[in-house]
DNA sequence: TGGAAGTTAGTGAACATTAACTAACTTTGT
DNA sequence: ACAAAGTTAGTTAATGTTCACTAACTTCCA
């Protein structure tokens, strides 16, 4: 479990990263950002590693938690999909800082362990998504006609991308509305 | 115009970035890998921000090349969105390294020139793209259930993922091949 | 012979992290 | 019941290392 502090880091850590990037992400904008010095971050993590480590086991948590709920969803296929980006499209409108590290694979490929994190977090997703499209079209309410994998693809890369739009865009258009909008979209494409 | 030497150092921080992420791509790792000093390096350029300002205005000057190729390329969507996506694909096979720079906006989130270079390329490819579909839905040979903008997010996310997924995958699988598949998947997807 | 491209040896600033210490709590033994 | 002992969360000061960058000198080639 994580402290009240440990959590207030975490934050803090997130919207650095949003705000300046992972170069921006250092110990002395943290303890500025929170209020406290430099080395009180250290009572709380053992290193900067560790800090970036505690986000990307939130975010796995949160996948292993949305995988959970889709295997045991009984809807067909697009109803589960619509379901799933909708979540998250509430998840980014509630913390928005979430979308600069979540989708952003690169900031983290000069720690191994925090590459294998972040590579793991994407393959859940995938597989989350595929299982929904191949139980699918099993059910016969999905087009049969491209594989599962190439569908989960489009639907995730087009989801990602117009997240991630409406990050370095600084939250420039209604991601709530795009979304649903996308989401239709992907019902449409999907369809037998 | 670039020098030999340009051209070396700019290929060397693209596999830097690609090998070490952006957090190794410094004065010092450039250096040792072309096999000159530290201060060498600024006999070519006045700074590390215009030695990423050049990676980007190379991206950039092939970008604004394929979208004029696109506009006087006289041919169905499909078929031009097949060739537009080919062409990247034998780019990113000829220099793996583009990849991790080409498709990673939140490397460049804390300097503002490059910021706004990289959004100006990613907007540029999905204005090519844009307009081939909309020019494709008027001749009738793509979809117009769907509106243009849509169906490049479709085009783009899948492929950007595609892509990506070589890249953090460590070039794991072909990415000639799969590429070549996605791009039938997207005109099934795009025809009518 | 002069300028382009390299060198050596440095700069100050920023980096993550540690050492030494303290104030304010809580726990424990008698 | 209360003091000794231990814990938690913070401080200031400093560590060694790395960062981008520069001044001054040298080598090399047209």
């Amino acid at each position: 479990m994580q402290t009240e502090r440990q959590i207030e880091i975490i934050e803090a850590a997130l919207e650095l990263i949003t705000e300046k990037g992972i170069q921006g992400m250092t110990i002395k904008n943290l303890s500025k950002k929170i209020g406290i010095t430099e080395p009180a971050i250290y009572r709380h993590f053992d290193s900067k590693t560790d800090i970036l480590l505690g986000i990307l086991n939130n975010f796995k948590e949160m996948a292993n938690m949305l995988s959970g709920i889709m295997e045991s969803y009984e809807a067909p296929a697009m109803e589960k999909i619509s379901f799933m980006f909708s979540k998250m499209l509430e998840l980014f409108s509630e913390t928005p800082s979430m979308v600069s590290v979540i989708f952003s694979e690169e900031i983290f490929k000069n720690e191994e362990v925090l590459k294998v994190r972040i590579v793991e977090i994407l393959n859940l997703h995938s597989q989350t998504i595929e299982g929904i499209i191949l139980k699918g079209q099993k059910e016969k309410n999905v087009r049969e006609d491209i594989d599962e994998k190439s569908l989960a693809l489009i639907a995730m890369g087009s989801f990602r991308l117009l997240v991630k739009r409406w990050d370095i865009n600084n939250h420039n258009f209604n991601l709530s509305a795009e979304g649903k909008k996308l989401i239709t979209v992907i019902s449409k494409v999907l369809e037998k």
